[in-house]
DNA sequence: AAAGCGGGGAC
DNA sequence: GTCCCAGCTTT
């Protein structure tokens, strides 16, 4: 194959990490719960951006009985912020099949890992190595970039011939008598030294036999392909409120902020913001509405697209009928559901309004 | 193989 | 503005 040799490698990488290793809430325990939990939270999901939710996480669901028992809408509502929400639909899929046939235990083998709701190649890698110690890779976006930098790979890494080539020269790589540290120091190299854009290589510990560096193409790896520009797809959703209630409507699983309530509406098609929006809500929930003002816009940026329109304020004809995908409740109850997070500002900015069903 | 799926930090 | 993050699932 070529490239620096596997001892090589980790006998410069262990102490490296052991000198140099972040204190990260989930490096301070060895329960398998919490570590699974972590590797769920911090999936595409920077550690600086995931850490809060862990600690909340694990105050509202302490063991996996917790998890397993609590309902849905508790996980979604500790998740809400976080994004990626079919993360929470997982996890808590997980924790299910875990309590019923697993006696609660969490699986002690990559196969059995990869079988569960969420969990792929990496998470499986990720808590096989670091709370069972077991002798399997954990290859994610750092990993693979000192990975294609240190042996110098400069073939596009988001295909999938490459992406098993770096998989490959990852599982010789794992140390045998500690694979979790050893994985772990390859995500906090390329999390704190190896990074994108500006390399800190006299810094780094691997700086001696990297084929990137030693080429001066650092800077020039890891080559992936372009992702395009999200198009811009026009929105438009309803306050729809009488009687200090909102109505609301459970987004579908599996689509955009699955799962979470929302406000009814959503991407529109005909000619004008307020005719589209009458029929959205009619088609959601059943319920006529006149549309009263503009209440505030809509500019939010997602992973592959961009939703740009208006929030309106709106008066039901009628008193909306309730099903398992509308409700029709109290401004307080409503905020304790897990919302669209730009929905419960638009909800939230009600309580500054003196007469709340005034919508004129 | 490609698309869908959030939100935010770093530059 | 762009890039990318302790990725997985569905098509």
């Amino acid at each position: 194959m070529g490239g620096p040799s596997p001892a090589d490698v980790r006998a410069r990488l262990l102490p490296w990490y052991d000198a140099n290793r972040r204190d990260l809430p989930w490096r301070r325990t060895r329960n398998p719960y919490r570590i699974l939990v972590a590797e769920y939270l911090l999936q595409r999901t920077r550690i600086k951006s995931g850490t809060p939710y862990y600690e909340r996480f694990l105050k509202r669901f302490p063991t996996i009985r917790d998890l397993a028992a609590g309902p849905l809408d508790d996980v979604l509502a500790v998740w809400e912020g976080l994004g990626f929400y079919g993360r929470a639909r997982n996890l808590h899929a997980a924790a299910r099949v875990i309590v019923e046939e697993h006696r609660g235990r969490i699986p002690q083998s990559y196969d059995a890992l990869t079988s569960l709701p969420g969990i792929g190649p990496y998470t499986a890698g990720a808590v096989a190595s670091i709370a069972f110690g077991i002798r399997v890779p954990a290859v994610d976006g750092n990993v693979t970039r000192v990975i294609a930098r240190v042996f110098r790979i400069r073939e596009d890494v988001t295909t999938g011939t490459v992406r098993r080539r770096i998989a490959e020269i990852a599982a010789r790589l794992v140390s045998e008598d500690r694979p979790g540290a050893f994985n772990q120091a390859m995500m906090e190299l390329g999390a704190t030294v190896c990074t994108p854009l500006a390399p800190a290589c006299p810094k780094c510990p691997l700086e001696r036999l990297c084929l990137a560096r030693a080429a001066g193409e650092e800077r020039d790896l890891p080559v992936s392909s372009r992702s395009r520009s999200a198009p811009v797809v026009p929105v438009v959703f309803g306050l729809v409120t009488a009687d200090e209630r909102v109505l609301v409507v459970r987004r579908p699983r599996g689509r955009l902020l699955g799962g979470l309530w929302a406000l009814p509406g959503g991407e529109r098609s005909g000619r004008s913001e307020k005719e589209d929006l009458k029929g959205s809500i009619r088609s959601q929930t059943g319920v006529e509405v006149r549309v009263g003002p503009r209440w505030t816009h809509v500019d939010r940026t997602f992973s592959h697209l961009k939703w740009s329109g208006s929030i309106y304020r709106c008066s039901p004809i009628r008193r909306p009928q309730e099903t398992d995908s509308v409700r029709w409740i109290p401004r307080e109850e409503v905020m304790r559901l897990p919302l669209v997070p730009f929905h419960r500002d638009a909800i939230k900015a009600l309580a500054g309004i003196e007469s709340f069903e005034s919508t004129r």
